[in-house]
DNA sequence: GGCCGCTCTTTTGCATACCGTATCCATTCA
DNA sequence: TGAATGGATACGGTATGCAAAAGAGCGGCC
């Protein structure tokens, strides 16, 4: 018997693909707001069934990520009202979060992924990339999150992110918002390396609350000269 | 313009339906954990197809409120561990909710649901009614979340509140425990109405951790095995 | 010339058939 | 007699067919 065999690597569900890559193409920001997402079309796209991504797009409403929109989906270009709800949800599990986080963790090796993705994101900064540091974002985002204690708050917390992940786009185009960006992650990781619970969630709250300044900023900008397609109406549960 | 008009009420989709239908019977308790949630079964119980009873328990998995089991889904049976998780997050979620609609609501009579709904609590306590009293807990729920400001929130709460609802049917059936209840909603009330958000929010911050306790005991109860933890924290770091 | 109504197309909602796979049971061989 | 193997069965995943509703375009009527 020949022990080191492995269950073999099973394909995921086509379901499960279609979610995934829509859900990724919607926080790239790769699919536009008001853009309404047909069945047919995007299963000929992805080269499946209207049945998977029936599903994936019943889930993404279901996460907020999509809104009903007539007939169809379509992702729910935010207001500025919105922006804020979203914020005041985050800016109460999110430096709560954080604050776990620093409380369990002792061990330094723990904090070695957190620590990775603020040096990549240091040198996208640096180099001025923007979609590095967005990425580079976005990992130490789910490096502090993988030591979240309580599963439930740490897929609530992604799952809120998310909704404004497109965004980012926008204001860290500006390598001045991308200079703020980095100050609050060093001082999140500080925080968090020193295991001060206080530090962290307070410079958690900070992070957020000049994050969200940004957008209002960026909604400003894009809404200066906006398509007077549709109204956004709040997502929310069909 | 007559703003008070709404939609006309159209015939929900029957994946809808399915989703209300066994939301509702899996907070109620009528479907246990443990039991498979069979697509073929389900469909022949509610005289549909397999699609939309499909779409309605991806949604509910979705929502948490069901978890994959092999092939099928089932609803999730609660260790102490995710009892707390919920309670962790509630804690974090409801009081400042409350806060919220206590700052922002000053007319009286849109207190009135939430007095009515504590006036039946405070009637089906008396007459020691534990389905109607679990009945008007629920209403008094809707009532104050009717009020919060932030959508998100108000869905988020209702979502996680949803998340042991099924279990208030074991810890409400101990008139001591719907006493306790009934204060704490009183408690709340009368912060409500006087616009005190602080008071609100920490009425509520007690009446979780009370709630919580109770939980405790009733799974100890219903659990001939309860496992020793070691994460247990003392019931609130914050 | 503009507005209303009708029809036709498009797209979703639901049902069902098919396929792959996991599970259970019976049979067979050691 | 026990275990292993083969088959039967049941269930979920996917594709597709069909019907109904919403939207667009067109023609008729005022």
């Amino acid at each position: 018997m020949v022990s080191s065999l492995k269950p073999v690597e099973r394909p995921l569900a086509l379901s499960d693909q279609v979610y995934q890559t829509l859900r990724a193409n919607i926080s790239d920001g790769k699919i536009l707001p008001g853009q309404a997402l047909q069945e047919v079309q995007l299963a000929a796209l992805l080269g499946v069934s209207r049945t998977p991504v029936r599903e994936a797009l019943t889930r993404l409403a279901g996460d907020g990520l999509l809104c009903a929109d007539g007939r169809s989906f379509v992702v729910p270009s935010l207001t500025l009202a919105d922006v804020d709800d979203i914020y005041e949800l985050r800016s109460l599990l999110e430096p709560e979060a954080l604050r776990r986080v620093a409380a369990q963790t002792t061990d330094p090796k723990v904090h070695a992924p957190i620590l990775d993705a603020l040096e990549a994101s240091r040198a996208a900064h640096e180099a001025g990339d923007n979609v590095a540091f967005m990425e580079a974002n976005a990992r130490f985002r789910s490096a502090w999150l993988a030591l979240v204690p309580n599963p439930r708050l740490a897929r609530a917390v992604e799952l809120y992110a998310n909704h404004v992940h497109h965004l980012r786009s926008v204001t860290l185009d500006s390598t001045k918002v991308r200079n703020v960006v980095l100050g609050g992650l060093k001082r999140i990781a500080r925080a968090l390396v020193a295991g001060n619970g206080d530090a962290a969630a307070l410079a958690m709250q900070d992070h957020l609350t000049e994050a969200r300044q940004a957008f209002v900023v960026a909604i400003g900008l894009s809404r200066a000269a906006p398509k007077p397609k549709k109204k956004a109406l709040p997502a929310q549960v069909r």
